[in-house]
DNA sequence: CGCCCTATCGCAAGCGCTTGCGAAAGGACT
DNA sequence: AGTCCTTTCGCAAGCGCTTGCGATAGGGCG
């Protein structure tokens, strides 16, 4: 029935002990002896049972994916990016959405991983000691995306950077009100734990820089989707001294103000400029000045990161600067262009 | 080190077969050696060791899941969903990205999931006979979305009458000249194949059971990105006799056409009125009159199609009706509101 | 020409779990 | 009280592969 090891053993006259080393290319098996093994695996259709494999090995050549949000183009371009890379590599994806706290505690309550996978790539999502130590307890290498943890690979975003580029900007347009739209993580959010803070940092150094006092009413912090993007502008809008520009914390919330201030038959950027975060696919269609940073290598450096370590080398983290792209979305505040 | 069967067995003071019954609720175990094998295995903290379990059983509990491209909405939220019911009845999910016609090939041209899934779940992909014949032959139980195909399990979305639903919307609205914005594959693109042809025949429709003359100069089909709405949209502003109205085959195209229009200084729904198909996260922010058609449901119904025929049920198709979600992109053409 | 080394390969013991089959024990039944 | 079911478990044979170790056969060397 099914072909395994021995019937390719017996075809081409030799031990099942050779066969695994041929067809592993395991030294120690001679040239012509190899060809042949293969020969008669081809002819046979062989492929190796991964159940066997992994029992006899231990190893699973499986990396975990785990992401809070799959629907999310952020975490799906993450993934994607990574994906490539492992599947280069040889391993399988093993795909994980902890889409809420009930699944994430469940996940990591139990050892879910345990056997299933070699390391984990955790994206976004702020682990508890607790939670990072449940997954090394499963015997995972852990490489994170969008944190930092001693013992774990991770790939850094210098997000303060980001920050400051952003407001810089509309700050050499000549902006002097800007406000930070911010991502605030609420408890039922999958997210949890601290929130992305360096950017608003970033925004903060800028303003700083610049002698600018910084407002607090000109920083706010909201879930991160368009819907709370929207409301934000809007109460920026009704402000006593609303600000002449924004930088969000996200393109979404970019895309709600937009929505927001052509919504108030405001122009943009001629009555309002606006900075996103992320370089969203959208980003370009809709105009928007952005940060870039670069999230499919993101997806590709925590892999690669990952893989490393599976390979024995110690844990490592990439960098990635964040860069600012100039669109249609911003420019000089109004009264610099008709006032004076 | 490892706690496996036998440290359990030891512990409860039974043997290895009584402890891999008790733990897995195989009926011919009393109550209470059930419930003191459970016990030990508690205390032990132990868990069963996939590999070996699939490598006795033969079964993997683990559904390939593959999609043509990870970072599109639409393909992101089917998984989602279908990851949802997978894991909620105990399956992995293995996720597979085939992005390209050489990843493609490469996937199809070996037994890449032998061993290793029980069952795929196909989004989008158009199999060949081949490709179907090919999953088949690895043992896996199919399910499909975007497709139908004789043996495996579907959910066929009634396009057709999505794209009469839309179409009609703008003839009832008193549009008369209505272009299709479709979606047409092209050589290099991931999903390969006949495109949904079916929207353009729902236009069609509509447009006959208007009796309204189908214009082919109104009819185009472009690659689904939101860059060649914004192409297609611009050609279609270039006509001698420009449409009035457009219903696009997919969300992104409408984006992009949208992009277009207001760029050109045109408003919508004033100018000209855009229906699109998908109802996109964002085509509620957008204010895009759209078809839905339950993107997550498909998901749902595809994974639960797959995890029902691994149980023994026979190949399954769900249906869905997509109906009309009416936002502010639409309205009567402008002769109707300043002429008449 | 004999000896030791090296390059190749086979033996067999696992890896940890599942499961058909037989054994034992306890009741029900006659 | 003897017999025959049932229920509950244990035995042991796999599932298909990997790998340490020993065996074999040339080859180089003195």
């Amino acid at each position: 029935m099914s072909v395994s090891v021995l019937t390719v053993a017996d075809r081409a006259g030799v031990s099942v002990s050779t066969v695994s080393r041929a067809l592993r290319g395991v030294p120690g098996i001679s040239a012509v002896t190899r060809k042949r093994v293969q020969e008669a695996a081809d002819e046979l259709g062989y492929v190796v049972s991964p159940s066997a494999s992994r029992l006899a090995t231990g190893r699973t050549r499986t990396i975990a994916v785990v992401v809070p949000l799959l629907s999310k183009w952020f975490f799906a371009e993450v993934i994607a990016a990574a994906g490539r890379v492992l599947s280069r590599e040889g391993y399988d994806v093993l795909l994980t959405e902890l889409s809420t706290p009930e699944l994430r505690a469940e996940f990591f309550g139990s050892p879910r991983l345990h056997g299933r996978s070699d390391g984990a790539l955790v994206v976004a999502l702020q682990l508890t000691p607790e939670e990072l130590a449940t997954l090394g307890a499963q015997g995972q290498a852990v490489a994170l995306v969008g944190s930092e943890r001693a013992g774990a690979s991770s790939v850094r975003v210098e997000d303060r950077i980001g920050g400051l580029a952003a407001t810089r900007h509309l700050l050499n347009l000549g902006h002097e009100r800007i406000a930070f739209l911010g991502i605030q993580e609420s408890p039922g959010s999958p997210l949890g734990g601290v929130p992305p803070a360096e950017r608003l940092l970033g925004y903060r150094d800028a303003l700083a820089e610049a002698g600018l006092p910084a407002d607090p009413a000109l920083e706010l912090g909201v879930e991160n989707t368009v819907d709370d993007g929207v409301a934000a502008m809007a109460s920026l809008l009704t402000m006593a001294d609303p600000p002449t520009a924004v930088v969000a914390a996200s393109d979404e919330l970019a895309f709600g103000a937009l929505s927001t201030l052509r919504g108030a038959g405001l122009d943009v950027p001629a009555d309002f400029s606006v900075v996103g975060y992320d370089n969203h696919e959208f980003a370009r269609v809709v105009g928007l000045t952005t940060i870039d940073h670069s999230v499919a290598d993101q997806g590709r450096l925590a892999a690669e990161a990952l893989v490393a370590s599976l390979a024995g080398q110690p844990a490592a983290v990439g960098r990635i600067e964040p860069r600012l792209v100039v669109r249609g979305s911003t420019a000089p505040p109004r009264r610099l262009r008709v006032g004076s």
